[in-house]
DNA sequence: GGAGATTTGGCAGTCTCTGCCAACGCGGCG
DNA sequence: CGCCGCGTTGGCAGAGACTGCCAAATCTCC
């Protein structure tokens, strides 16, 4: 990992290195396919390193935590997350750009059933979801200064646009839950738009 | 706990009962004198329990976890949110509504600087903040119904209700975090106001 | 092939939290 | 008064997540 690592030429990625990318799909898929066949907190650590043939060490070493285990990364979230805000013309409001952030971060997922199955699933495990929750807090918190630099024209003060970032995320939130309640009827972003619509009344 | 207990009358109370109600108020009150003086983190059950004169078992009986040491039950906080909606006059607006019941559950601080300190040490432990925002989703479930129910006759559909009880508690959220950030001038339900109006432009 | 660096695995330990069982204190019964 | 039922408490063992530490295995580079 030290090493300079991803070449997209080919040389450059030793046959080791390839075995230990594969270990670290394997592993996160072997927790995946456990918690929707029993259940979250029924699954354990021994259980997942067993089946994915490594050690608990070294599934800790890979993943810091359980949670890490479903949803990769927060810094790869965050990073996707603030990237779209950045790219967002100057000229585009907060709302449109919190919007292109959310739907990059929707393309995140392989296919919406997938997707469905990891909403659901963190949907209905309190300690994933309060995980997930401070995760988007989190991320909440970075884009804060970027948007502030949007809204300063206009005379928003900090504690607004904390506002309307909380809110957009809460929106989205909502949004997935809904899509989760529908069973994964209709688009994500609809579901967004038609929320924020009827709280921007 | 099974007798009938709190009699506000004189006899009722056994000697018993008063010794238990004690040992109930001293434990979180030590838990949260501990935490802010070295940190959620660094303070152990171990140490809670001896310096609050009870074992370790009888501390987890009586709170189910750590974080709830913090915060009181949630129950509580949910049925005073609950009620404080249904109270409100049924031609009164959801917004209005919410505010009311945010104001109720402000009110449950002693004080201020009460109040300051535990948002403080919330807001800035996650694991802390993880457990709020869970119980805080709980509650938002918890009302949606209610909400939805006043919002029916305007065409409002489930998802939008849900995206408006989110939002309120997301700009309730956001006004804490500009409260703490300013020291805990001014008053909450105020930086309430000026980032929905915000959020509501 | 060997030296150095890196990764892995195992082990012991911490900390939260739970189940189980014995000890204690309280009230009510004969 | 003595005894029994009942609820509370405490200690103990254990599960489970997670962290250092050290040795073994593995890879890379010379």
């Amino acid at each position: 990992m030290t090493r300079e690592a991803q070449g997209k030429g080919a040389t450059t990625s030793t046959l080791w290195d390839r075995t230990r990318e594969l270990a670290a799909q394997e592993i996160p898929r072997t927790a995946l396919r456990l918690f929707t066949q029993q259940g979250y907190d029924e699954t354990t650590i021994a259980q997942i390193a067993r089946e994915a043939g490594v050690s608990q060490r070294t599934l800790f070493r890979y993943f810091g935590t359980k949670e890490d285990l479903i949803g990769g990364s927060e810094e790869r979230f965050v990073t996707l997350l603030t990237e779209t805000v950045r790219e967002q013309p100057a000229d585009a409001g907060v709302w449109e750009a919190l919007r292109a952030a959310f739907k990059a971060a929707l393309s995140l997922h392989a296919s919406p059933e997938q997707a469905l199955q990891r909403f659901r699933l963190v949907h209905h495990t309190d300690s994933l979801r309060a995980a997930y929750l401070g995760k988007r807090v989190r991320c909440q918190e970075e884009l804060l200064p970027l948007l502030e630099a949007r809204l300063a024209p206009s005379g928003t003060d900090r504690g607004q646009a904390r506002a309307i970032v909380a809110t957009a995320f809460a929106c989205f939130d909502a949004a997935i839950a809904t899509w989760i309640e529908g069973n994964g009827q209709g688009d994500i972003l609809d579901l967004y738009d038609q929320g924020l619509a009827a709280v921007r009344s």
